[in-house]
DNA sequence: CTACTATTTCCTGGTT
DNA sequence: GAACCAGGAAATAGTA
């Protein structure tokens, strides 16, 4: 038996999930605001923003505000936040049309109010009390006071667990029939789960993502469809997605660094394909089944 | 026990 | 500098 020594740092490997405030109290903070949150975009002044977390601003407005990420350069926000904070409404617009209005007014508010919404809440076990917050900062699926509990990921080993019938016409892992990479049909009788080829906990960690992204009323914002008809999607939380799948697996030391080395093991069995350019961006391949909005 | 699959773990190096 | 991405290599666990 082989102990690796750093296992036990991971356990606790989730400090993203924990619910905080942005804290710039004055508007040029030091760079000494409050421990493991240090250095988050929403905890420092626009100005101080690096070009990393430009990108994380944008991002999490495009979720917020439901934008379509296809109308945003992000080629063109390679820039740090100072320079950001040197666009004009004119700049905005003219990268992103009639979305640059909604970046511009964000931004405008951040840098003035330090509004910039408490996004990032959801935790593990934390209800969310629905409360105002503007629309342009409010994540949508937090208005709907998401519950999130231990109970999430033993849907899909529940007998009662129901997939979502009105909307999701794909089967579940369990009455699935399980299709090699080379189309091949592995099993005609899906009531066997025993007698599936190498599907040990029953779900691959590709359809446990899958089943995340059908499952909307349990995906408190885990991830989100980029393209649905293209099978395009990103990671909101991946931290939080990690340790779902630890979960899952009784793995507490799962990190996204780890599930994603999976992920891209992946692409050379085409059951996802390459994105490139965009961090957290996955899309399924020819080989991933049950994803599509109607497949037979 | 052996072979195999599907990760898991670790790591080096590159990118945003 | 943090958070990702790319893959190689080796370890591990469940199944055939």
């Amino acid at each position: 038996m082989i102990l690796q020594g750093n296992s036990i740092m991971n356990i606790n490997h989730c400090t993203n999930l924990l619910v905080h405030q942005p804290t710039w109290n004055n508007p040029y903070p030091s760079c000494d605001t409050a421990g493991y949150i240090e250095g988050q975009w929403h905890d420092i002044h626009p100005q101080y923003w690096s070009k990393f977390q430009v990108w994380e601003w944008l991002q999490q407005l495009i979720d917020t505000n439901q934008l379509d990420a296809n109308c945003i350069p992000f080629s063109d926000f390679d820039i740090s936040g100072e320079h950001l904070c040197n666009m004009t409404l004119q700049d905005f617009t003219q990268a992103t049309g009639s979305v640059g209005h909604i970046l511009y007014n964000n931004l405008q508010n951040l840098k003035w109010n330090g509004q910039c919404g408490s996004q990032m809440l959801q935790s593990f076990n934390v209800v969310i009390k629905t409360e105002q917050t503007e629309p342009s900062s409010m994540p949508p699926w937090k208005n709907e006071g998401y519950f999130y509990d231990n109970s999430y990921d033993d849907m899909y080993e529940s007998k009662t667990f129901c997939r979502n019938q009105h909307s999701l016409p794909s089967p579940s892992p369990y009455t699935m029939v399980y299709t090699e990479p080379d189309g091949k049909k592995a099993h005609e009788h899906p009531q066997k789960p025993s007698t599936k080829k190498h599907n040990p906990r029953g779900t691959h960690l590709w359809e446990f993502i899958r089943d995340i992204l059908l499952t909307p009323e349990k995906n408190p914002g885990l991830i989100k469809w980029e393209d649905r008809s293209e099978g395009v999607f990103r990671f909101l939380k991946s931290e939080a997605v990690a340790q779902l799948w630890g979960k899952k697996k009784n793995n507490s030391s799962m990190t996204y660094e780890k599930l994603s080395r999976a992920m891209r093991y992946y692409y050379k069995r085409e059951i996802l394909e390459r994105v490139d350019g965009r961090r957290l961006v996955y899309k399924f391949g020819r080989n991933a089944r049950g994803w599509k909005e109607n497949e037979v």
